[in-house]
DNA sequence: CCTGCTACCTGATGGC
DNA sequence: TGCCATCAGGTAGCAG
């Protein structure tokens, strides 16, 4: 479910556990996951090999190794879990009653402990490449959202080139990475900006507090993401208290917490757009 | 190059 | 209760 607030929440979650390990060998239990690469691509490209560092840019984590990289992307409903070691892995997961177990697609044994890789939608993906510039997906992602290198002037340009309505070019991860769905809508909304709006419609000062928006809902959705912060021990662990910072994403026909009018929901693209018709302009 | 649309999966939810 | 349609925080791939 993840977009960049949580995906950094669990890269930073994720660093202890697994920084300087060795991966003894990986499990491939749903070879669904590493398509379309061949499961033992991955084993090949892993096994043996030192974790170095766990890196992020917007919504893809990745382990650095000594040779290669291993991306991690959760798409909408994708984890990471820990187990203490292959026992308590095999002893868990994917027992055919799900009540007895929990579900798995992806293992890496380390030298201490196993972390696991779940989406039971099978959607996200662990994928193995030579080095991050030879990973396409990486390559084509624009500016990352929380990284000191997105400012107001750069975010102005990238504006400025696109006639695209700013709610779909928020999710152009191509341009800002890490910006969803939900953050999309909020940071419109804290600038008081109509989703249907062209880019490059935008004054240099709704420019300005666009980008001021989009920073400050992210660094209030990680610091919510870090408190509690995730606990890959738990299977049931999940993200705590987002809806209670979301102010209109998801309240079609509730008053706007600004000017009271009721909250629409429309559409664009295929993706659900929420705003306030009467404050966002 | 840009844009728009579908496919990819599974599970939860709500209407009838 | 059961069935069916719809929806979900994402992105790759393809056609125009």
């Amino acid at each position: 479910m993840p977009e960049l607030p949580e995906v950094e929440a669990v890269a930073q979650s994720l660093r202890p556990l697994v920084e300087g390990r060795k991966i003894r060998c990986v499990h491939v239990l749903h070879p669904i996951a590493t398509k379309p690469q061949a499961p033992a691509k991955l084993a090949h490209a892993t096994e043996g090999q030192q974790i170095r560092a766990v890196r992020r840019k917007g919504k893809y984590l990745w382990l650095e190794l000594a040779t290669g990289i291993v991306t991690l992307h959760f798409k909408l409903d994708g984890q990471l879990l820990w187990f203490s070691g292959a026992k308590e892995l095999f002893a868990k997961a994917n027992k055919l009653k799900p009540e007895n177990g929990v579900h798995v697609d992806v293992a890496f044994e380390l030298d201490k402990g196993v972390l696991g890789f779940a989406d039971g939608r099978h959607f996200g993906r662990v994928l193995a490449w030579d080095s991050e510039p030879s990973c396409p997906a990486i390559a084509g992602l624009g500016i990352d959202a929380i990284s000191p290198g997105f400012t107001t002037p750069q975010f102005t340009k990238l504006l400025a080139a696109s006639k695209r309505p700013i709610k779909e070019f928020l999710l152009d991860q191509s341009k800002v990475a890490g910006v969803g769905n939900i953050y999309s809508c909020e940071s419109l909304w804290h600038a008081k900006l109509n989703p249907r709006r062209r880019a490059n419609s935008l004054t240099a000062a709704e420019s300005g507090k666009l980008h001021k928006a989009i920073v400050s809902v992210l660094a209030r959705a990680l610091e919510c993401c870090l408190h509690p912060a995730p606990d890959f021990r738990d299977p049931e662990w999940w993200f705590q208290g987002l809806e209670e910072i979301l102010r209109v994403y998801d309240r079609e026909g509730k008053p706007c917490r600004r000017c009271g009018h009721p909250v629409k929901r429309s559409t664009q693209g295929v993706r659900a757009t929420y705003f306030c018709a009467h404050c966002q302009k």
